[in-house]
RNA sequence: UGCGGGGUAGAGCAGUUCGGUAGCUCGUCAGGCUCAUAACCUGGAGGUCGUAGGUUCAAAUCCUACCCCCGCAUCCA
C-alpha cells in the first residue's frame, strides 16, 4: 500500500472558482478517489491563499477587515468544490497558526543554510495612502517611447521592461496622487547557491518533459536570480520575525500552505505530521497549473531542500482551459463560475468531459460547448447507463442469475483491459483511459441488440436466457461504472443502489455479481441540453456586465446596446488639457504604396502622402487584417509628428490610427468624403 | 529568431513509443430495432495521414530538409 500526499494549488481568497480553476481540481480529485480505489492510503489537502496587496486593498475598499472578507471567501470556494464531488481531507488557510509556525521553521533553515541575504531597493511610495507601491499599482509614461498611462512593470506600448521608479510622471493608482521614491530594506532568497541541485533536480523525472525543457532553456541557462522575499508593511500576512516591520511576500508562504494544511489535517485526525512530511515512504504529489511551475520548481525545492521537509515526489503540470477555443472571455459570457454553471448544469457533465481531455502532458484543453453536450450525451448516457436502463427491469424479479453465464470472453476481456485503465489513470493519461473504458461500451451494447432480450420476454420458456443476457449487460454496466467511478462518484453510488453492493475497490472490476436482487431502476444522469448551456453562457455575460457596472462610474443605457467590453478590457485614460490634444498632430493621408514585409509577421510597409512632395515611410501592425493591395489609394488618419523610430525593417516616421483589439479585428480609421491629404484633425 | 505543442474524412480527435488492412465520436446517406432518456444496432459515402526526398519487401509511424498553425519568449504595434 503506498502513502501518498496530494494537493492542488491554493486558490487565491480574492476571486471566485471558475471553470479553469476546476480543471486543475477535478482532475486532482479523480487522481486521489483512484489511488483509493486501488487500495492506496491517499489524503488530499488544499487551502485558501489568503495573503498580498490585492486582499489588503479590496477589504479596504470594501469596508471591512481581511479576516472577514478571505473566511466569506473560503466559505464560497468550498461550497463550489463539494458542488463539483472535488472532496478534501482538510481544506485550510494560509492565513493560519499552523503556517505561521511552518514558515518560520523553513525560514529559520533557510537563514542557517545562509540563503537569505539583505539588499536595499528603491521603491515608490505613496505618501497619501503610507504604503510602498506594487508594480501594479502605478502608471505613468513610459521611459523609453514616451506612451502615457503605462503600468509599473513593463510598457505596454514598447514592450520594454523598467522599474516602475524609472517610469515619468508617475501616479499611484490607489490615491491619485504622485508617489515619491523611498529606498527599503527587502531580505533576498540566494536561490543561485542551490542552482547545480535544481538542475539536477528539475531534470530527475519529477516534472513533465516539456517543463525541463522550459526551466533548463529559460531560467537555469543562467545564473538565477535572487529572490525578492519580503514586503514592507503595511501588508496583510505574517511579520517576518527577525525583520520587524517585514512581511513575508504571498507566494513565500502560499506553498508553506501545503504542509500548514495537512498539519491540520494530523492534529484532527490523530496522525503524525512526520509520516507525511518527513518520510521518503511517503509520495507527494502536487497538481498545479503551467502558470505557477515558475514558483513550484525552483522556489518550492529550494525552500524544501534546505528544511526538514521533503521535496516532491512528482509536479503534475496541466494547461490553460479555453471556451470553444477561444480564451474565457467575460464578454461572451464563457468566463463562466462554478457556481453559475451549478445552477444550470450537472457537475458529472463537466467532470467527464475534463476527463475525456486531460493527459498527461502539459497542453491547454478545450472546453468546446457543443462537443461537451454531444459527448456526454453520448458516451455516458447512451452507451454507458442506457446498458442498464435498457435491461434492469427484465430482471427486477428474478434478480441475476446464480452462475454467471457464458458471454462470450465480454466480461473477461473487459476485466483484463482493466489494468491498462489502471496505468492510464495512474499516469495522468484520463482521455486514454475514458477511450479504453468506451470502447467496452461499444462492445457491450452490440451484444444486448444481438440477443434481444425485449424478444426473449416474449417467450416464457426463455426467461432463463432472458436473465442471463440482462446479467452479463447488467456486469458489464457495474464493471464500467468501477471504471468511471474516479470520474464520476455520484454515478457510482447510484449504481451502488442499484445493486445493493458498494464500490470500493477496483478489483471487484474482476469478479461478476450474481444470484443477487435488484433495486428498482432510476435515472442516473440527465442529459445536457444545450438550452441549458446556453441560459449558463447568457447569464455568465450577464453577471460580466453588472460587474461592470457596479466598478463602472456609469453605465449609460442606449438604443444601440454596445457591449461594454472593449472599455472594460482598455478603460479610459486619464483626462488631458486641450494643450495635451494639440501635442498629438493628426494629418488625413493617402496611402500611395502598400508592400508586404516579408519576414515580418505583423508589419506592412506603406508609403503616406500628405500632399504635394510631402511622402512619410510608416511601418503599420495591421498584415493580419488588411491586404497590402486593397489599401493602396485609401485615405486614413496619420500621426504626423511622431519622432521617428528606428524598427527591424526600417524607419518608421508615423503611425496609422486604427482600433481594435489586433488580429483579424484592426479597424483602421478613414476620414469622411472630401477630405484632402494634409489636412490636419482638430 | 528561440523553446514547446500541433498539421490524419465536413468538425473534433485517436493511432506514431515498438513500421505490417487508416480508426473513433459528431455530422451526413441508406436500412434495422422499438428494451432504453429522439436511445441503440447494421451498412455506405467521405482521407494524396502538411510538402518533398530518403531508408525498407512494407512508412501516418523511422531519417533529412522544408512549409503552415497555436502558445510562450523575443522583435514589433
Amino acid at each position: 500500500m503506498r502513502r501518498i500526499l496530494v494537493t492542488s494549488a491554493l486558490p487565491y481568497a480574492n476571486g471566485h472558482i471558475h471553470l479553469g480553476h476546476l480543471v486543475e481540481y477535478i482532475q486532482t480529485d479523480i487522481w486521489v478517489r483512484f489511488q483509493r480505489l486501488q487500495g492506496n492510503r491517499a489524503i488530499y489537502v488544499c487551502a485558501d491563499d489568503t495573503h498580498g496587496t490585492a486582499i489588503m486593498i479590496r477589504a479596504a475598499s470594501e469596508g471591512r477587515t481581511e479576516e472577514d472578507l478571505i473566511a466569506e471567501m473560503s466559505k464560497s470556494h468550498q461550497e463550489d468544490f463539494s458542488g463539483f464531488d472535488i472532496e478534501f481531507d482538510h481544506y485550510g488557510s494560509t492565513n493560519s497558526e499552523a503556517n505561521k509556525e511552518t514558515c518560520n521553521e523553513i525560514w529559520k533553515s533557510l537563514n542557517e543554510a545562509g540563503m537569505v541575504i539583505e539588499k536595499e531597493i528603491e521603491q515608490l511610495y505613496d505618501t497619501e495612502k503610507g504604503l510602498f507601491l506594487a508594480d501594479r499599482m502605478v502608471r505613468g509614461t513610459c521611459p523609453f517611447c514616451k506612451a502615457l498611462d503605462q503600468p509599473g512593470d513593463n510598457c505596454s506600448k514598447c514592450g520594454e521592461t523598467y522599474s516602475p521608479k524609472d517610469l515619468i510622471d508617475p501616479i499611484s493608482k490607489l490615491s491619485e496622487t504622485v508617489p515619491e521614491t523611498r529606498t527599503a530594506k527587502h531580505l533576498f532568497v540566494h536561490i543561485e547557491k542551490l542552482h547545480e541541485f535544481l538542475d539536477e533536480w528539475t531534470q530527475s523525472g519529477t516534472l513533465p518533459p516539456e517543463s525541463s525543457n522550459y526551466l533548463k532553456n529559460y531560467f537555469l541557462n543562467e545564473k538565477l536570480k535572487d529572490w525578492d522575499i519580503s514586503r514592507p508593511s503595511p501588508y496583510f500576512g505574517f511579520e517576518i520575525p527577525d525583520s520587524p516591520g517585514n512581511y513575508w511576500y504571498v507566494w513565500f508562504d502560499a506553498p508553506i500552505g501545503y504542509i500548514a494544511s495537512t498539519k491540520e489535517w494530523c492534529n484532527r485526525e490523530n496522525e503524525n505530521i512526520d509520516d507525511w512530511w518527513k518520510n521518503d515512504q511517503t509520495e507527494i504529489h502536487h497538481f498545479i497549473g503551467k502558470d505557477i511551475q515558475y514558483f513550484h520548481t525552483l522556489f518550492w525545492p529550494a525552500m524544501l531542500k534546505t528544511s526538514p521537509y521533503s521535496l516532491p515526489t512528482k509536479i503534475h503540470i496541466h494547461g490553460f482551459l479555453t471556451v470553444d477555443g477561444e480564451k474565457m472571455a467575460k464578454s461572451k459570457g464563457t468566463f463562466i463560475r462554478a457556481a453559475t454553471y451549478l445552477k444550470h448544469l450537472n457537475p458529472s457533465a463537466l467532470r467527464y468531459y475534463y476527463a475525456s481531455r486531460l493527459s498527461s502532458k502539459v497542453e491547454d484543453i478545450d472546453l468546446n460547448l457543443e462537443d461537451f453536450a454531444n459527448k456526454v450525451n453520448a458516451d455516458l448516457v447512451g452507451k454507458v447507463i442506457n446498458l442498464a436502463s435498457r435491461t434492469a427491469k427484465f430482471v427486477s424479479d428474478s434478480g441475476l442469475s446464480e452462475k454467471y453465464p457464458d458471454d462470450g470472453g465480454l466480461f473477461e476481456s473487459a476485466a483484463k483491459e482493466g489494468n491498462k485503465i489502471a496505468a492510464d489513470y495512474e499516469a495522468g493519461n484520463y482521455s486514454h483511459a475514458m477511450r479504453r473504458i468506451l470502447e467496452i461500451a461499444d462492445k457491450a451494447n452490440p451484444f444486448v441488440e444481438q440477443n434481444a432480450p425485449w424478444e426473449l420476454r416474449k417467450d416464457p420458456e426463455k426467461s432463463k436466457e432472458l436473465q442471463d443476457v440482462c446479467t452479463i449487460a447488467l456486469n458489464i454496466f457495474r464493471q464500467l461504472v468501477i471504471y468511471l467511478s474516479p470520474v464520476l462518484p455520484s454515478l457510482s453510488k447510484k449504481t451502488e443502489e442499484l445493486f445493493g453492493e458498494p464500490i470500493q475497490s477496483w478489483d471487484q472490476s474482476l469478479s461478476p455479481l450474481t444470484g443477487i436482487k435488484l433495486n428498482k431502476f432510476k435515472h442516473m444522469m440527465n442529459r445536457v441540453d444545450p438550452k441549458n448551456i446556453e441560459s449558463m453562457t447568457e447569464e455568465s455575460k450577464e453577471e460580466a456586465t453588472k460587474e461592470l457596472a457596479s466598478t463602472h462610474v456609469e453605465a449609460k443605457s442606449s438604443n444601440w446596446n454596445d457591449s461594454g467590453s472593449p472599455l472594460e478590457e482598455e478603460p479610459l485614460s486619464e483626462e488631458i488639457s486641450f494643450d495635451d490634444f494639440m501635442k498629438p498632430d493628426l494629418r488625413v493621408a493617402r496611402i500611395v504604396e502598400a508592400k508586404e514585409v516579408p519576414e515580418a509577421r505583423k508589419l506592412i510597409q506603406l508609403t503616406l502622402s500628405l500632399g504635394g512632395d510631402e511622402r512619410r515611410n510608416v511601418f503599420a501592425g495591421i498584415k493580419s487584417a488588411y491586404e497590402p493591395e486593397e489599401l493602396v489609394g485609401r485615405l486614413v488618419v496619420m500621426v504626423a509628428n511622431l519622432a521617428p523610430r528606428k524598427m527591424k525593417f526600417g524607419i518608421s516616421e508615423g503611425m496609422v490610427i486604427a482600433s481594435g483589439p489586433g488580429g483579424k479585428e484592426v479597424y483602421l480609421v478613414s476620414p469622411d468624403e472630401g477630405a484632402l491629404p494634409g489636412q490636419r484633425i482638430h
